[in-house]
DNA sequence: ACATAAATGTACCGATCAGTACATGTTATT
DNA sequence: AATAACATGTACTGATCGGTACATTTATGT
């Protein structure tokens, strides 16, 4: 089948470009690395921008439903789900193969305003800060919208840090940043 | 004087790492654009990679210069000196060419552990790290390091979503979060 | 004026870049 | 067994990659 011959393709291309960035890998690399043709590769994708845009979207579907997932295991009451969102980044950025955001990555290496992938590392972000403001409006916060931003921040810089500086320690001063944020928001 | 002509090129060089990226630099645009010719930038540098560390270094005293001074600026109270730093990001993000921390953009092109590269980026994080705490203690936080490390947490979630999204708003969200958790940690 | 050093332009190196052409295999359906 | 669609390997394109060779020009110090 065609269509699983794509989805092993931007399966293995998330992992080469999360791991070694998107302009520092070549198609001649994913060739080697996947085992998939470069033929087979140019006719499910037109260009490399394209094959990035998919993995871009699959890393958006993995990461927000494991990150919702784990959200929802940990805890069942809103406003205590909101405080284990630090304790599911705190797992992520364990992990070893850990390299902070792959979005944040990619508007680092296609920096330019209103193209493509700038645009889909943003509606990424939009849609992880719809979720924590349901989150936030159930758990009854005063501004539940401003709450779910200023948790985002916390979010995004703990990523980026723990990649940057090592994991150790950063999600928990995000924890309990988010906690007195969390406090007084719902009162 | 060839130190000069070495400093013209790491400035240029600065820039135009900071607007389109590393990887999408080639050496022969750097040529082009910055009017110095490729034997002489080879002269002052052996490799690229040793050049994008040079700007590194640059951008670290350029920017540490510019946050503290203007911090100093516009507080001269070290716990308003830290409310004001959300200020001066705010000016920071609403600059024309501003594309988030140059930093985290070399820490997302070479993502390896303990490389130069990452090990500067760091550097820059730690030493902005020492001063916030300075501030902290000097204001009589309970706990100035666990607070200082959450402010850099804010700044750098902010910085990250100030590029992703545009800057709007995004300053005010951090300064009013850095705000709470000032007040909670210097009661 | 002369010597030394710095900076230059140009042409080149082998390797890799994104992307294409084309002929050959493989697989499934009929 | 025949056909059609998909997948393959290989070889190629022109452009660009990081880096070098070398001869020439420019500027400085005495």
């Amino acid at each position: 089948m065609s269509i699983s011959k794509r989805d092993e393709l931007v399966q293995k291309a998330l992992k080469i470009f999360y791991r070694d960035g998107f302009h520092a890998t070549g198609m001649d690399t994913l060739v080697k690395e996947t085992g998939i043709s470069k033929t087979s590769m140019y006719k499910h994708f037109r260009t490399k921008e394209d094959l990035i845009l998919a993995t871009l979207r699959l890393r958006d579907e993995l990461f927000r439903n494991y990150f919702i997932r784990r959200v929802e295991e940990l805890a069942s009451d809103p406003k205590e789900q909101l405080h284990v969102m630090f304790d599911v980044l705190k797992e992520w950025f364990e992990q070893k193969d850990f390299r902070g955001c792959m979005f944040v990555k990619a508007s680092g290496e296609y920096p330019d305003h209103d193209t493509a992938i700038l645009n889909t590392a943003a509606e990424h972000k939009k849609l992880l800060l719809q979720f924590v403001t349901d989150l936030a409006r159930k758990a009854g916060a005063r501004d539940p919208e401003l709450l779910a931003r200023q948790l985002m921040i916390l979010k995004e810089g703990a990523a980026v840090l723990a990649h940057i500086k090592g994991p150790d320690g950063i999600a928990d001063d995000a924890r309990m940043a988010g906690d007195d944020l969390i406090n007084s928001h719902c009162a």
